[in-house]
DNA sequence: CCAAAAGTGTTATCGCTACACCCATGA
DNA sequence: TCATGGGTGTAGCGATAACACTTTTGG
């Protein structure tokens, strides 16, 4: 993909450079979390922001998405997904740049966390996220919306859970991303009326009594999809 | 914005040809169309492609599609939504191009056919759209999936239609969009139920017996929505 | 007067919501 | 034994879906 070929398809026009941010979300104590930078590069160097970086000639968008966390978490395969593209002509003061964001929802652990430690990046739960910088805090308000919309018509949260979670896990999720309390009878028949959830043997013991372990089976939630089947919560 | 700053701020960083492509839907005679060009430059000279331009470094996003759409139509202040940033590397084989796809509704009428015609432009109705160039196919279906999936919770149906329409063309129109019959007496029970419909003194004579026309009340459809109502077809 | 499209209500079913008590266990 | 959180069923209500006939009027 060179200068020539450029040139003789299209010639007079003016090449901007395009970053990719990427909204990270994550579940851990109850509490949904996002994953932030201090920023190391001048402008705003210091201050807060949404992880992102370049887009390179040779990758894709998406591409350049899953470089940028993988470089932070060390994670692979992330659940990731496009939201929007932020094009204000003066969002950075720093130069004409272009962002595409996406957002990305991980499984916490102690892996990604200390990953994620060594890169000085930080998870910030939803109700102290400090002020960003540029247009940043649209990007996570708008992520948070998307993800919000998106969790009523497709089992994404699951995303955010280990592959083995209880029940009431799976409802605080629910409520926190709702900001809302749910009836423990009505969530737990609707959820396992959908029949794509496996309880398991075992069980969580945090608690006293214990709550049993379930899995989320694709096979059966792809069979119920292709069914004409709706998510919905 | 010059190149001082970028030298500053964002040295050694690669600057990509950034597109946009606007997916323009219209409703005529029953139909749901698209607006399409015969490409005019090289590569893919001749071929059918979404309607589209190269973003200028001193405007927004959002700017050049609207630039790109009153070009074309002639018209301004159109029903416009971003959709997604396509971003393959070699998804169009003349440079590397991110192309940013809005989508926008427009109210088909004499004046914008004219102003269609003369940009040789046409209105494909869906079960005749030919292949189109690059990914514009993508494009397209991605687009009518979008519009179809916020035509159920936004009352965006409306800007598809003139000021003044019928129920039966309303109910054409979600017909078209769903490629499903509907009932007649549930569609009106549920329409005008939602009490944003103004029913008007005057009917359409284009049938025997002539169907009221109705406008769409947009105070009284965000007056509802700030109570916390939810549209859904 | 007839063909063609507009307009109008009722009933059965399904899904959602609200709600209270027993169970298992570790301390 | 008791405090804590896990687990279970039912009844009422509102929304949706199915369904057929009358009205208007131009030709």
């Amino acid at each position: 993909m060179g200068e020539d070929k450029l040139h003789k398809y299209y010639p007079h026009t003016e090449k901007i450079l395009v970053a990719v941010n990427c909204i990270v979300f994550g579940f851990e104590a109850g509490q949904l979390k996002l994953l932030l930078l201090k920023r190391n590069i001048e402008p705003a160097s210091g201050k807060w922001a949404i992880p992102g970086g370049f887009v390179n000639v040779d990758e894709s968008l998406k591409t350049a998405g899953r470089r940028i966390l993988n470089d932070l978490t060390g994670l692979e395969d992330l659940y990731m997904e496009q939201l929007h593209a932020y094009g204000d002509v003066d969002r950075d003061p720093g130069a004409r740049v272009i962002s595409v964001a996406f957002y990305a929802l991980i499984k916490v652990n102690e892996y990604t966390h200390q990953s994620v430690e060594e890169h000085d990046a930080h998870w910030i739960q939803f109700s102290d996220i400090p002020d960003l910088i540029f247009d940043h805090n649209d990007m996570m308000d708008n992520a948070l919306q998307h993800l919000r919309t998106r969790a009523r018509y497709q089992p994404i949260g699951f995303h955010l859970l280990p592959e083995k979670f209880t029940l009431p896990e799976l409802q605080k999720l629910y409520e926190a991303l709702y900001q809302k309390e749910l009836d423990k009878r009505n969530f737990r028949k609707k959820i396992l009326s959908m029949g794509f959830l496996d309880k398991l043997d075992d069980k969580d013991k945090s608690s006293r009594r214990g709550a049993f372990y379930y899995r989320f089976n694709k096979v059966k939630y792809d069979e119920l999809v292709s069914k004409g089947f709706n998510f919905e919560v």
